[in-house]
RNA sequence: GGCGACGUGGCCAAGUGGUAAGGCAAGGGUCUGCAAAACCCUGAUGCGUGGGUUCGAUUCCCACCGUCGCCUCCA
């Protein structure tokens, strides 16, 4: 079974070639550190997260690398977005891109996003840039004017492929008063000339100055991927001019091929509108986290499509809770039934059991093999749940079927997907020992309440203990006890 | 205006030229002292609207309506 990527650069699926085989050179464009995070980042990255996570799941060796743009990113009156925030703060350029890039990390850590193999920041790759812009000066792809230098779109007859646009159409449509030094109004800068005092700013073959936005991408991406690699991801919302501007340059300064996949994640929407930091209709992931587990957070990012659109809102928040807690019950469920389940049962039974995993394991591989089809995965899951419940609850659930379901769990849900917690909440500490010790006394109490049919009783001891999110459950085989999600 | 995406049961969301996965919510039932969890049952004659192609379309084509993204601020 083979992978098929849905490529916009082509705008079709295609099955997935490796340039090198069994190895993937991926990148995708990450965060400008000027604020904290919100949920439209996570959509984007537990994405991808997801796509890498299945990618080295299937055997591939995978180099993922995300930038942190920490300089040249311009708002529309030409002031670095750093610079800005800076101000706002009353910290250094460099403190508060430190404080972000942090907080950023600390956010995709809580959220299980397996950190970038390598995440250059753009401020510490400006020879790279500055090599680069050389290059395409002496190619004739880029001009000088006043200490700036700019792209030239003219001169790339490729321009727009990746998003389809034609320099012609696009004139019309022009929204920036253009700066009358570029010779065509789509131009844009890779390196721009520094004011007298401005903070960042470094020195150039053209004076000092800083480097525009786009470039960072393309430099850094060769520096650790080569000028041709496999994947680039990102935000479809920065398809242009971002990621059109990353091909041509590097395509222009390398005369090869830039990424041979484009795969860009839908946005993140509230109300209909997209989530961003300038309509001020966002969610920081900080704060999601305060109400709902990481686990809920990805899967109501992986129960739609990466490359569609999807809907925020504190209701999809709750029902994605309530998915997920349904695969944690069926998951603790399988590990209760672990601990007195029987070594062997009726053959045919065992058979078509086993059967069944190994059918869950090929619908969820194909689905994800499918464009990385999250929804359909999870669908496996869910159905092999109800399969594997209904066993436990006849009987018929031998250990080698339970071990299997656990391992899917564990492999499918947890380490390709991360929406299964990789084991029940751990309690290594003094104070966590200590009141598990606790809650089994009062757990004890009640059954003796209950024993003595002193149900008022039995009753206030269960109440209170929800009271502190502690859900008592009984079974046939005695009481168990979760943390309520 | 240009480019792109989308419109599937109350909500979310897969999917296919041959008769609609899954999740949430709802109703009924089994289990339980009562719950919780779990399991069983119930629900779109229809997949934006109107045409067309076809033996047959939700799936292909055309038109229209609506929503969203991008067109140098944003993952």
């Amino acid at each position: 079974m083979s992978l098929i990527i849905y490529n916009v650069l082509k705008r079709e699926k295609e099955p997935f070639r490796p340039i090198v085989e069994g190895r993937v050179f991926m990148y995708v464009c990450g965060p400008t550190v000027y604020d904290h995070a919100h949920l439209g980042h996570a959509k984007t990255y537990v994405s991808f997260d997801a796509i890498v996570r299945w990618l080295r799941y299937s055997g591939y060796k995978v180099r993922y690398v995300q930038n942190i743009t920490d300089v040249g990113h311009m708002l529309d009156d030409g002031e670095d977005r750093i610079l800005k925030g800076a101000r706002r703060e009353r910290v250094e350029p460099m403190e508060l891109v430190e404080r972000y890039m942090r907080s950023y990390f600390e956010d995709m850590d809580a959220l299980g996003v397996v950190r970038p193999d390598i995440s250059p920041r753009a401020s510490a790759h400006i020879p790279e840039q500055i090599e680069m812009i050389q290059t395409l000066i002496e190619k004739g792809h880029a001009y000088v004017v006043n200490g700036s230098v700019y792209f030239s779109v003219e001169s790339d007859p490729d321009y727009g492929k990746l998003s389809g646009r034609r320099l012609e159409e696009m004139e019309a449509g022009k929204r920036i008063a253009v700066r009358d030094e570029k010779r065509h109004p789509m131009d844009f800068a890779l390196w721009v000339k520094a004011p007298e005092n401005h903070i960042l700013q470094w020195p150039s073959p053209w004076g000092r100055g800083y480097p525009g936005w786009h470039i960072e991408c393309s430099a850094m991406s060769t520096k650790y991927l080569g000028a041709n690699f496999d994947i680039h991801g990102g935000g479809i919302d920065n398809i242009f001019p971002h990621n059109e501007a990353e091909i041509a340059q590097s395509e222009c300064a390398h005369g090869v091929p830039f990424a041979n996949y484009w795969v860009l994640t839908g946005s993140l929407l509230v109300n209909g509108v997209k989530m961003s930091k300038s309509l001020g209709n966002f969610v920081t992931i900080k704060d999601a986290l305060k109400s709902h587990r990481p686990e809920a957070l990805r899967y109501f990012i992986l129960s739609g499509k990466y490359s569609n659109p999807a809907d925020y809102s504190a209701e999809a928040l709750d029902a994605a809770s309530k998915g997920v807690e349904r695969i944690d019950a069926a998951v603790r469920r399988v590990r209760d039934a672990l601990k007195h389940a029987p070594e062997s049962g009726d053959e045919g039974t065992r058979g078509q059991l086993m059967n069944l995993l190994d059918q869950t394991r090929m619908l969820f591989a194909s689905a994800m093999n499918d464009d990385f089809n999250t929804p359909l995965a999870l669908a496996a899951l869910f159905d092999m749940s109800k399969e594997i419940n209904h066993a436990i609850s006849s009987g018929i659930a031998t250990r080698q079927v339970l071990e299997q379901a656990l391992a899917i769990y564990t492999e499918l849900g947890g380490d390709v997907l991360g929406v299964v917690r990789s084991r029940a909440a751990p309690s290594t500490t003094a104070d966590s020992e200590r009141e598990v010790a606790l809650i089994e006394i009062l757990i004890e109490m009640r059954n003796e309440a209950r024993k003595a049919r002193d149900y008022a009783r039995a009753d206030a001891i269960r109440d209170r203990l929800a009271k502190l999110g502690i859900v008592l459950e009984d079974g046939p085989k005695g009481t168990s006890w979760r943390i309520a999600s």
